[in-house]
DNA sequence: AGAAATCGGTAGCTGAGGATACAGATTGAG
DNA sequence: CTCAATCTGTATCCTCAGCTACCGATTTCT
């Protein structure tokens, strides 16, 4: 068996093992019959379309899920961090193919194993299982919420729209003043929009005293005035 | 218990219970304490931000599901038929506000229960129950599916694109030949984009000699063209 | 330190598509 | 049968946002 100890506390809180004692993990853990895999910055970890390399958690560093159209527009579905899992929706559907590629942001490392061990009968044998095919319900349902999330911005057509909602959303989570986890380019890209474009927004935005920003910080002054 | 004898057909072909056989099916779904409500034409079965009544079988009739931004702009995400199955999304994710509105295009009858029932003790019981629990989680998975197909229509940025995607996903499942189940003003709802200008660009394709159509029934011409 | 790459703001131009309006066809209700 | 409502195609207008280009600032690499 793999030496998984010292990511212990990064697999204890993903969504998989969570309420599940360190014992019931260490069983569970070892009847997936894990591998672990290391990428480079930029490497690609899962091409949208391949048949998929397994259910993937995030150990270490970065990861970014992103689509790209036919004719090249590029758009980022969302960001991974250590515990997250992805690959999860592909191998659990009828579809076996990857929606979407996944790209390492910095060196990461990922832990993958097949999704039949899901149901392997050694691992339904353990003792934590009950548990951990609950967690299984809810990790689906909350990615299922996320990409609804994402169509929620899709969805709107303007630009002052498009960005308020965002920018709405993380205020709720952390409050009026906070750092957005993406540059310029990579916010244009999850809206789905024009990088300047965006850019002049945020301008006029400012200009007007809705928000204040520096960098990613980013002040919301206003926020009567941005619920359209 | 209910009268459901006449759903059976129905409620078997629901991904909940497939593969379930007749009595297993009963068993689950006479602890699941299910009700059923009828909906006229037009009415709201539920709406997007209201806490949910329950998980919904479709029984008879269809449902649409569709999205209204604050600005008003209003989108499609999919139609129900029935044994289809909506609101089990909200219902197992954490948050338990439903993400979309469902309304009855036509007059309808939908089954709902209540979502602990999936967990209750008399249900865990059922014989058929760890059948019951793999089919939760393919559904959720396939709903997933479901959206990252809308997202797929919703990033690609040109109005010729995003009919080519919706037609050639049609085609894949039916064939060249097809009829399509919107009329113009759903469709236009459900690629995001307004009606006079899909119908305006419809024309063009038309004229290019790309497709051609008569109401909803339409005919893929040149598919080789009409990938990007 | 110096070169190269990345990043963010700004400007000008342009065109795709949104909005509105209207007309003919079809459907439906009374 | 008639009137109303719905549906679809079309034309005009015009705005919003995409694209390209450029510049200065910052970061990274060697």
């Amino acid at each position: 068996m793999l030496d998984l100890l010292q990511y212990r506390e990064t697999l204890q809180k993903n969504t998989f093992f969570k309420g599940i004692s360190r014992e019931e993990l260490a069983e569970i853990i070892s009847c997936l019959e894990p591998q672990v895999t290391c990428y480079l910055k930029n490497k690609v970890v899962l091409q949208a379309g391949d048949p998929l390399p397994g259910i993937g958690i995030v150990l270490t560093g970065k990861l970014v899920i992103s689509k790209v159209t036919a004719s090249g527009d590029r758009t980022i579905i969302g960001q991974l961090y250590p515990s997250d899992t992805f690959g999860e929706v592909a191998a659990l559907s009828e579809s076996k193919q990857a929606p979407a590629t996944v790209t390492a942001e910095i060196a990461s490392e990922v832990l993958f194993f097949a999704p039949r061990k899901l149901t392997s009968s050694d691992t339904i044998q353990c003792s934590g299982y009950s548990k951990f095919v609950s967690n299984t319900i809810k990790l689906m349902a909350n990615k299922a919420f996320v990409l609804n999330k994402k169509i929620d911005y899709l969805i709107i057509k303007s630009m002052r729209g498009k960005i308020c909602a965002y920018l709405l959303d993380v205020a709720k989570k952390n409050g009026n003043t906070f750092t957005i986890p993406f540059n310029r380019n990579a916010l244009a890209d999850y809206l789905n929009v024009s990088r300047p474009s965006m850019s002049r927004e945020l301008s006029k935005m400012q200009e007007e005293g809705l928000i204040r920003y520096q960098g990613n910080e980013i002040e919301l002054l206003q926020i009567d005035k941005m619920e359209w």
